[in-house]
DNA sequence: ACTGCGATGTCCT
DNA sequence: GGACATCGCAGTT
């Protein structure tokens, strides 16, 4: 059981690094994310990311960023550190974080999560017949459990109400507990091995 | 356990 | 008009 009081944010020069670096040392830091129910007081959700993939305007065509900038992606050709929220299908969400320096648009999706606090609130976000095991097993799963819509869009994950923080108590996470392996849902592209996941989590999207 | 499909906004050709 | 960084449900094996 970890301290949620001791965790401490990551800084903005964690983002400012290789995307593949940082999506691999996403593992199993904690996104922290206050928020408010409706008539009732703010609870804070907290998650341990369990699985992410990297995306990059250079050399990889499915990146959104790969012709260009959009109103949609602008925020991927912005500085490091901030929430990249799109919508997709006609109704999901899915959030990334944005990586390297101003200019270069590439992102880190978040794509599972393990829930570690306000899971009661979680379950609510997303219906009484999720299991806990698919509370957040899937980029727009774990957008709905956190309640992250286009609202959120753009904000820094730098202190609270919402950022991304590591537990000073705990070691980092070693390579031979994670997996790497292609992204999922990449049909037109030519792919790449930048899925990353906890080999032994149970809350990953898909073994 | 596995397979097919409907939902449906935004961007791209 | 088609594809899409998805999900949950229904139907079948």
């Amino acid at each position: 059981m970890i301290d949620l009081k001791q965790l401490k944010p990551l800084p903005e020069s964690f983002y400012d690094r290789d995307t593949l670096l940082v999506a691999r040392e996403l593992l199993g830091k904690y996104l922290v994310r206050r928020y408010s129910p409706p008539g009732l007081k703010p609870v804070d959700l907290v998650a341990k990311i369990v699985e992410t993939e990297g995306y990059h305007m250079e050399g990889d065509e499915s990146c959104h960023a790969a012709r260009g900038e959009t109103k949609r992606n602008s925020v991927m050709f912005g500085p490091p550190g901030r929430l990249y929220v799109y919508f997709t299908y006609g109704m999901h969400y899915c959030m990334n974080i944005v990586t390297e320096k101003e200019g270069v648009a590439a992102a880190v999706l978040l794509r599972a999560a393990e829930p570690v606090a306000g899971e009661e609130i979680m379950q609510e976000l997303r219906g009484p017949k999720i299991t806990r095991k698919l509370l957040c097993a899937g980029p727009a799963r774990l957008c709905q459990a956190l309640s992250i819509t286009t609202e959120q869009n753009g904000i820094a994950l730098k202190k609270p109400p919402f950022y991304v923080a590591r537990d000073p108590g705990a070691a980092e996470i070693d390579e031979s507990a994670m997996i790497t392996t292609t992204r999922i849902g990449i049909s037109q592209a030519v792919e790449h091995p930048w899925r990353y996941y906890l080999k032994d989590s149970i809350f990953v999207s898909k073994k």
